[in-house]
DNA sequence: CTCACTATTGATATCAAGTATCAATTAAGA
DNA sequence: TCTTAATTGATACTTGATATCAATAGTGAG
């Protein structure tokens, strides 16, 4: 049976900065750190929240060099703003709990090979691809058991 | 082999809307008309600009409807405004060129199938899934070669 | 260590996509 | 035809994000 996870790389974001050449500032540290230390994915509004003293435009402009070094995954959200989380595994895909919206990474051999596969039938060259599987997490699913109840809202794709 | 593509599905989009028990007008079928016309994926802007004697609300309302329906596809785009694309079959994936930004569809059993081998291995319940593939259309690679030149630039997802 | 030079910062203005409001208009059934 | 509720669209507003640019702070040379 092919593993889920795989290859969890140390991240350290700051050094992901100064090897892009960028210089390691108090401001940079503060958005870096913070990022670290959430477990969970986050938009960049979140991330000025609660980070005050850091203008807004340092921020976005944090998180988009973030984003280039591969340090972090933008993910595409249908409604409202992107959110981001930390890339731990080299190439993954994510779950998404569609109640809470905590994000998981997982890797799974068998989809990258349907994705090799894919190739022969598909009109073009195939240069990358992006999946995301939409969950209701176990602890959602806890929740919902405790307070019994309540409608088993399926997402439509 | 399994099928790349299935079942595609008569599409009419104002009837869409009437099952749905809303009403016929001018603005609602202006905006469908436009959309069977245009084969390619399109932003509401585009759809704005191109129906400039229907109010931005109503274009935004009417994507909105249709989207709710089924009947339109939303593609999150990661920079920029989502694309909507029709809905000619019924479950399915799109492949967008990374260059021109065309949009395709397509069903693939395989995919489905280790979609739902997943469930095992996942921690929560799977309530969905999506998926994009990333080409170089046909179209543009014929273009590339004509120029002959230039890089390879990859997508990285 | 000091200086000069460039990268960085962040307040502010601006942009872009999309939604809320609400008076005027219109579809649709009796 | 007439009544009524749905629809429209100009306008103002919200949200997410970027552009500007003077002030600030790293960095490397001397
Ligand atoms: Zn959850
Ligand atoms: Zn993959
Ligand atoms: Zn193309
Ligand atoms: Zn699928």
């Amino acid at each position: 049976m092919p593993p889920v996870t795989a290859d969890p790389v140390e991240v350290n974001l700051i050094n992901a900065l100064e090897d892009r050449g960028l210089r390691r500032t108090a401001a940079r540290s503060a958005v870096t750190d913070r990022i670290e230390r959430v477990s969970d994915a986050f938009t960049a509004e979140q991330l000025c929240r609660e980070l005050p003293d850091v203008g807004r435009a340092t921020v976005y402009r944090t998180i988009r060099h973030l984003v280039d070094a591969g340090a972090l995954c933008k993910l595409p959200i249908l409604d409202g703003a992107p959110m981001y989380s930390i890339a731990r595994i080299e190439h993954h895909h994510h779950t998404i709990c569609s109640r809470c919206g905590a994000v998981g990474e997982f890797r799974h051999s068998t989809v990258e090979r349907v994705m090799r596969s894919l190739e022969k039938e598909i009109d073009g060259d195939i240069v990358g691809h992006r999946m995301e599987i939409f969950i209701t997490c176990s602890s959602c699913l806890a929740k919902s058991e405790i307070n019994s109840s309540s409608g088993n809202s399926s997402v439509s794709i």
